[in-house]
Formats: structure tokens, C-alpha cells, sequence
DNA sequence: ATGAAAGCGCTAACAA
DNA sequence: TTGTTAGCGCTTTCAT
């Protein structure tokens, strides 16, 4: 590989000169720029970013470290954040955690050994994670999910008022015994559409709410719901506070033959691109995806620009969209 | 942030000592070990990758740069990737092409001067980025679709068998006059899968086979579909090359109230998640995705180690899963 | 407007 | 076993 040095003497110029051309400087000579452009054509001259960087002490990539890949939820945000990225000059890098703590901290760790730009993070929930972050200087934005014990820009969806209106839908609908299944303990999405789904159900005692704690993903969402099926008390309609664990739901009711919305009525948080080609069509309370990921990288560059502005919470509106799986 | 030099002063030893004991060699004395350790611990150091990368010359990074990500094919397939890769030592980082050459061929820039380990690459087909990417010593796997013009490491599907194999289960269902959608020309899945369509239907004169070409995204299968539908020699049946488009002719269908599989029967190209929770449940040729992944991530591995060897064409099968859109 | 020279933080010869 | 030193490729003062 060519360096700049080999371009400045092909040039028969310096290497600073060859530096200042490819950066756009103003004060270049137009003929020393042609000769210097024709001998990086010629060598097929390509900058090492990886010595810019260290000579800069900063880079041009932002790390986006999403818990689940194959939720159409994140792949919405994250175009979101790559068009404001690529207008702004960044590349973003996708990291999958996997709803893995331990993936987790390694991309962390990854991103802060490689001197990324900024960080967009949805935690799976590792505290270490997320002290890493809070104690570097790298600017982060949190979103979906707070980050654990962090004051950082976050850009959430309003998850109590969202559960609270899709469960309200389903006693609006004539549900009675309306059970919720959601996330794991501590995950800021999961406990919130739970007090969501209770806020809901004011005049209910404690007991007579029927709740499902499992993962956020389809087989713990099928997991639940055969739970529910086969218990003593079983309900006539379920609030579920994922897509994934949506879907699990749906495939458990549709495998034993129960009826939606007649047997059992059926919401789910956040939309999924085929909810309305599913036979009942699926009733979501949908998120503003696109728009978040918008929004968590205008505060990422802002931050990156004032690192010491008072950190930001944005919270969006969740929209519930009625289908056929509430409607009996 | 703290460097090399003042853990090594911390600790009172030389910065070589420290580096030393950070990467593990084992001629350092265990005294030494424990004292770098603690500094190390105290000021909260983490070794700086970009100032490792540039002295090594290499990094530990992969550049996976797919074409959609929002195709459930491509995140089944990062899976298999990141689960090798991740054992091998490296960090994944995925790049969203989204179709569009322009930021195919950023990314490859980006993957380059970042000096990544190696390159894992679905091509939207760009030649400018397949260009970039074949001049350069820096391993590359394409996967899914072969690189424009490039002789590299590959893992694909065996496309013409599957795509054939989707239009004879068509005709053996009884259909006669069965159309294609396929991708744009040029992309070697469009081509690859319209050929074995075409060699399915033998006995037809060229005139007698419907082919409409469109990108691989849902609104072209919709559209594709909507032009099928009202035209003077509408079929009775479609092969779909692609899940995305699959879906859009599908909405388009049930948009129109066409009685699937009675009307139109339907086979779509590549598995979806949820073909069987629609109505009518939708016959797939499904492909080994996970597979895919692990196979293209070892093959890199191999090719880092031995960048002389010879490259080397993987296919997989691909696999029917006939269901209720096929069979009327 | 251009060049010389220093140095970003780390690793790896080489010397001791 | 440990330290000294050079240098990875680039940018950026500083001097001219």
C-alpha cells in the first residue's frame, strides 16, 4: 500500500503539501493540487485512517449497539440514524448484542478502544456497560431503553401511556380477565409497559392482575402465553409488551387452535411490518421508529459539538393502531 | 484519557513492560504483572486501538456490508457470521448498503482505510465497489450474490435449483400459466433465479414465459404484481424471486380480495419468519441462511491465514416448504 | 504557499 | 526478564 509519502514524491512535492490537498485546504497552489491529484490516481493512493485518526485523536464512525437484529423495530431506528449520520459526516458501525450482556460489553469496550465518534446504545441492561460509557468521554445517546443508572441524552416512546392505551383498548373491546406479558426486571421498556398495563386496570386488586415475566423474544412470548392457556385462571385477553414476544404469542394460540379475537383478545407493543397481513390482523401500539432514530442522532451531534450541554430526554408519542385481534 | 506511559510511570516499570503484560507474553515477571495491573486498574486505562492498529498494521475488525437490512435473510445470516467471528477473535461491524450503490462503495472506502481485517460483502451491485475492493490486499467473502467481475471466496445458494424447484411445484399443483417477478439485471440472484424458472417451463416458447423485472424490495413486488394482475394475459400463478417482493405481492393481493391459492397460486424465493401465520400460509424456498453465515465467516478466517490460496465457490441447497399459497 | 520536523500511543527489535 | 529506541502514516505547528 502506498503512503503519503510515496504520493509526495511522485508529486515531487512535501508530504505536508500532499495532506493539506487532500483536506480540502484553501491555501494550495491549483498546480501543485492537479500534480498532487494525479499521482494519488496514478498510485492508486488510499489514506490510512487508522494514522489519521491517531494523529487527530478522533474518528468519523459512530458505534449504533442494538440488542436484537432481527427486530424490525431496530432496523427502522437505525435508518433513522443513518441518513442524520451520513449527512453529518459520520459512518455508522451496527453492533448486535443479542439481548447479551456479554456481547455487549465487548462491543462497548470495542468502541472505546477504536475511539469511535459517539455511541447510540440500546442496553441490554449490563451495568458494566453502561459504567464504561458513563465514565468515558465518548458522548452517548441512549435510546429505547434508559441506560442503567446513566444520566445521558435518551430518546424514548411514551411506554406508560402507550401500555396504558392498548390495554384500555382491550377493556374498551368487553375484555374482563386481561393478563401482560413482559421483559425482564430492570429493562426500563419492560417495567414501564408494565405499569402501563397497570395504570390501566385501576379498580383491580394486586392479585387479580395476571402477569408474565420472559425475555423479549418469540419463544419466551410462547412460552407465556402456553403458561397462561393452560392456567387455573386463565384470561380472555393478553397485553404484550414486545413485538417478538408477540409473535411467539401468536404462533402458540394459532398451533392450539384458540380463537382471536373471540377466545382470547390480543395487542401488542410496537409494530411489525406484516401485522396487517396476518389472519386476525394484529393490533400494535406502534412507535415513531424512523423518527427516533432521527432524533437519537441529531442529539449525538449536538453532543459531539457541546459535550458539556445539559444532557436531554426526549420522549415520543406511541399511536395505537387497531386491528382485528381486539375486536370481537 | 491515560496512556501507556502513565500506567508504566504508576507502575514504575517501562512502557514496553506494560504492553508486555497486556498482551499476555509470558516472560514478565509476576511481580511485574501484578503492579502493571494494579495501575492499570487505578487509572482506569484502556489501550488505545487505533495507536495498536497503526503500529501493527492490522485490526481485529470485520466490515459485513449488506444490502438490506431489514431483509430477515440478512440478519439470520449476520447471526452465523458474528457467532464465528466472535470466536476467531474478531468484532462484526455491519455496514447498510440499502440497495444503493453509492453507499456500497462508502462503506467499502470506509472498510479500507479503516484497514479492517477483512470484508464480508452482499453486493448491491456496484462495480466501483467491487473494483475498490479486488485492488486492495484486504481479504474479502462475497456472499449471496457473487461480486461484479470478481474472483474471490463465495458462498451462495443454489439458486437456478431452488428457483427452479418452486416453479415445477407450481406446475404440479396444476398451475398453467405461471409468471416470474424477478430482480434487476445484473444482481446474480435476479438473473441466477429467472433462469430456473425458465428451465422449469421447457415445453413454452420464449413469448409464453411473463417475466417482470423490479428491485428486490417490497413496494417493486407490489407494483410487479398490480401490473400482472391487469394485464390482458394475466397468470394464474407467480414465482417471486425474493422474500421482500414476496410480501409486496402479496399485500397487493389481499388488497384486491384475489383468492389465493384458488386464483393466483404463489411461491416466494427465500424464507420469511412468519410464511406461516399468514392466510393462506405462504410456500417458500427456503435457504440454509444461518449456514450461509458460518460458512462465509470461516472462509475468511482461512483466507486472513492464507491469502495466496485458491478462492474457493460454496453453494448450499436451497429447500422447498410447500405450504397453503401452492396448493389449490 | 510550501517544507521541515515533531509527535499522536503503541509494539517490537535489539541491547543489556 | 527488562528497558531503550525507532517507527507505523498521518497532521499540524512553526519557520521560511
Amino acid at each position: 500500500m502506498p503512503t503519503i509519502y510515496d504520493v509526495a514524491r511522485e508529486a515531487g512535492v512535501s508530504a505536508a503539501t500532499v495532506s493539506r490537498v487532500l483536506n480540502g485546504a484553501q491555501t494550495v497552489d491549483p498546480a501543485m493540487v492537479a500534480r498532487v491529484l494525479t499521482a494519488v490516481r496514478e498510485l492508486g493512493y488510499r489514506p490510512n485512517a487508522v494514522a489519521r485518526n491517531l494523529r487527530r485523536s478522533r474518528t468519523t464512525l459512530w458505534a449504533v449497539i442494538i440488542s436484537d437484529i432481527g427486530n424490525p423495530f431496530f432496523t427502522a431506528t437505525v435508518r433513522g440514524i443513518e441518513d442524520v449520520a451520513q449527512q453529518a459526516g459520520y459512518s455508522v458501525v451496527l453492533c448486535n448484542s443479542d439481548e447479551n450482556p456479554a456481547k455487549e460489553e465487548t462491543y462497548v469496550a470495542a468502541a472505546l478502544s477504536e475511539q469511535m465518534a459517539g455511541v447510540i446504545i440500546a442496553s441490554s441492561g449490563s451495568v458494566k456497560a453502561a459504567k464504561s460509557l458513563l465514565e468515558s468521554p465518548i458522548p452517548v445517546v441512549a435510546i429505547d431503553r434508559e441506560l442503567p443508572r446513566g444520566v445521558v441524552d435518551t430518546v424514548v416512546v411514551d411506554n406508560v401511556a402507550g401500555a396504558r392505551m392498548g390495554t384500555e383498548h382491550l377493556l374498551a373491546a368487553g375484555y374482563r380477565r386481561i393478563a401482560c406479558i413482559t421483559g425482564p426486571k430492570g429493562v426500563s421498556t419492560a417495567d414501564l409497559r408494565l405499569r402501563g398495563y397497570t395504570e390501566a386496570l385501576p379498580g383491580q386488586p394486586e392479585q387479580e392482575r395476571i402477569v408474565v415475566r420472559t425475555d423479549f423474544r418469540e419463544q419466551g412470548g410462547y412460552d407465556a402465553m402456553a403458561s397462561l392457556l393452560s392456567s387455573s385462571d386463565r384470561p380472555d385477553a393478553v397485553f404484550v409488551a414486545n413485538n417478538l414476544m408477540t409473535v411467539g404469542a401468536l404462533r402458540c394460540l394459532a398451533e392450539r387452535g384458540v380463537d382471536v379475537p373471540g377466545e382470547m383478545g390480543l395487542v401488542g407493543f410496537d409494530e411489525i411490518p406484516w401485522a396487517d397481513l396476518v389472519r386476525p390482523s394484529l393490533t400494535t401500539v406502534a412507535q415513531p421508529t424512523y423518527e427516533l432514530g432521527r432524533m437519537a442522532a441529531r442529539l449525538l451531534v449536538d453532543r459531539i459539538a457541546t459535550p458539556s450541554a445539559k444532557a436531554a430526554t426526549v420522549v415520543l408519542p406511541a399511536e395505537l393502531r387497531p386491528r382485528q385481534s381486539s375486536t370481537r
